[in-house]
DNA sequence: CAGGCTGACTTATCGGCGATAACCAAACTC
DNA sequence: GAGTTTGGTTATCGCCGATAAGTCAGCCTG
């Protein structure tokens, strides 16, 4: 690990005069690849990723303000695809059922092939500014695309007539919840992931779908 | 933050011979009391709960191989209370229905009165033995417990005649989503919680129970 | 009661961490 | 070529987890 550190010590050309912000990519990319390599982002160092990068530890404060928002940074570049996959994935079909299922799937994969930016924008306490504006900015976005979603299903007539917001939340909860069960423990012994994706949206659809034989008691 | 440090170097009183393992208790409920007041594990440090208790730090290893076990076994005392909490819960009534979904209920209760423990047991990346250990032992009976509780719906007609253990899965995963969520993201204006899981236990019982008019295509 | 032993700690220290203050040199402007 | 700005560096602070080695009281043996 600090053999890491002292292997790429080699002094990088000084930028010109208006190519300041060339470092700043430069750190973005190197500290998403030690934040993949080493598959937790608390175990890059603000001082590792100045060596990667061949520069010194204080240069990096000349572009972010904290180790926090350098990290916060590189998980938002993901963020921001993240909605993207996620609607194109959606959108691959007409039925809308099945568009909420491909959403799901799409949400999970997203999330276990980039677990570290997943954990910090999902699953790490929400303390800093950048953080919270990011969440509440293409986040609501995101979320909204997700109630949009529900409610084509609600028109369509597969779901019943329940509060598109609440339902949309427990279809985040879900889908989030196999996401961050799977990351955070990935040796205990699971489900094969596309089967129990597909079982959560099922119960889902099927939960969330018109009762017909029994009443439903909530007139909210 | 450090001031809280410095406020309580007073040396506390040597342990008689056999007592050496007061030094453990009192560092469990130390460490506790530091987690829940900073909200934070890891703004609990070694030194400043030495501080705390009146020791100096290398006294700790005495007890505690290391920083993450000493903090792990706080969250495990809180575990062992986690199951049977749970689990007395979910005896409260004899409608194996209605009981799974007040095990929702206290499991989200539970994890959002503690939600440093829970989100060292269940959102942190499982690395250390200790912790792993911990989920493979208690929590994999909690799970069972789950599993169990599952099946007596399934043999109870409540539910169809799908895999308990996926069903649970399943369950588990819609429970700890919204746990999760609320303690990742207090901040974000999330209906009212109670509601909330009532709505996402509904599902699940909805979703899981015999489909009437309409058959999916799961042949897989 | 002398001497050793052991359990319960302490003192001193190491290397790494995030962050800041102060400095400096290359590059552009006039 | 003097002045200013840009893009860094050197030096350092205080905190962190962890370890090595020392200390000292109390018990046990002889």
């Amino acid at each position: 690990m600090s053999a890491a550190r002292q292997a790429a010590v080699q002094s990088r050309p000084r930028a010109r005069r208006g190519e300041g912000e060339k470092l700043r990519d430069d750190l973005l990319d190197a500290t998403e690849r030690l934040m993949i390599e080493s598959g937790r982002a608390d175990a890059v160092s603000i001082r590792a990723i100045a060596d990667a990068v061949g520069v010194t530890p204080p240069s990096i404060y000349l572009h972010f303000p904290d180790k926090e928002s350098l990290i916060f940074a590189v998980c938002e570049r993901h963020f921001e695809t993240f909605d993207s996959v996620i609607e194109r994935a959606g959108a691959s079909t007409d039925d809308p059922v099945e568009s909420l299922r491909r959403r799901g799937q799409a949400y999970v994969r997203f999330g276990l092939e980039k677990p570290e930016p997943y954990r910090i924008l999902f699953m790490t306490r929400t303390d800093g500014a950048a953080r919270r504006d990011a969440l509440t900015g293409a986040g609501a976005r995101a979320f909204q695309h997700l109630v949009d979603a529900v409610q084509r299903c609600i028109d369509a007539g597969a779901f019943r007539r329940v509060d598109p917001v609440l339902a949309a939340t427990g279809v985040w909860a879900a889908v989030h919840g196999v996401t961050s069960l799977l990351i955070s423990m990935p040796g205990l012994s699971w489900p094969h992931v596309e089967m129990l994706v597909d079982h959560i949206c099922d119960i889902q659809n099927h939960g969330l779908s018109e009762p017909v034989h029994e009443n439903q008691g909530e007139t909210a």
